[in-house]
DNA sequence: CAGCATCCTCCAGGATACTG
DNA sequence: CAGTATCCTGGAGGATGCTG
């Protein structure tokens, strides 16, 4: 019963769900930062800008979970702790790179599509709504 | 002023941005299954599984938006719409290709670190909850 | 320092119904 | 067929305060 077609629709499930954890911009960002070497919570805080606390221990904890980093904790005083890449965690490092670094080069080429497509747009659809003002109420 | 690292955490903030666009899970479908070409709208969403009508209205119109992929319109009845990659979604296609495979190549490690850790932690945290038969209320 | 707990907001995203 | 429009809900995620 039509093999290839059944594998690319049956793991797209599975794909689909992988990427919804891996594939969010923090974990990206996370491991992408993380590919330095260990690193403590506050210094990766810093390090990825922009990031919740919150944000920060829900992405570890779950990238933990997933297997892609190790959390070392120092019974230290004050306490502290290691984040560290395993070697799948390492492994996920070079597809992530590339896909951060891609997007590092093409920052411009978007901007500009998507200035293209927001003229176009402005001028079509918001014909009725040159009599307000372009600000914020 | 530290141009290297300036370099690394200020940029985060944009490459952030962009990801937070192109790296979620629908997008990257998406994204690799125009891989193989032009493909309308239903199409797509049956190529795909799982994504809602609505789903994939937005996840296309932000591509488009983006400059990833184009929108051409035949004036038929029924309507058919088709959608394609241009330049920029073909060269995005590399990267995502290579986080898809390596994601479908990898499905298995990370079931298995999920499901190490989820014992661990179910033994130290459920500790209390064992009373409780293993069932939703 | 590295968190957990709590509260609260807001919007992603599903379900449903209608249209050109 | 390929959408748009509307309603509605869960949960993502920020802010704040407390702890070991």
């Amino acid at each position: 019963m039509k093999q290839g077609h059944m594998h690319v629709t049956e793991d797209c499930r599975a794909v689909g769900e992988l990427l919804g954890r891996i594939a969010d911009k923090w974990s990206i960002l996370v491991v992408q930062r993380l590919g330095t070497g260990p690193m403590r919570f506050n210094e990766l805080r810093h390090g990825v800008g922009g990031i919740s606390q919150k944000m920060l221990t829900t992405t570890l904890r779950s990238l933990e979970r997933d297997g892609f980093v190790t959390r070392t904790q120092f019974p230290t005083i004050p306490p502290r702790v290691d984040y560290e890449l395993t070697d799948l965690g390492r492994e996920l490092l070079g597809p992530v790179n590339t896909l951060g670094e891609w997007a590092r080069k093409n920052l411009l080429r978007i901007d500009t599509a998507r200035a293209a497509f927001d003229a176009k747009c402005g001028r079509a659809c918001d014909e009725d709504e040159r009599k307000y003002p372009s600000e914020e109420p």
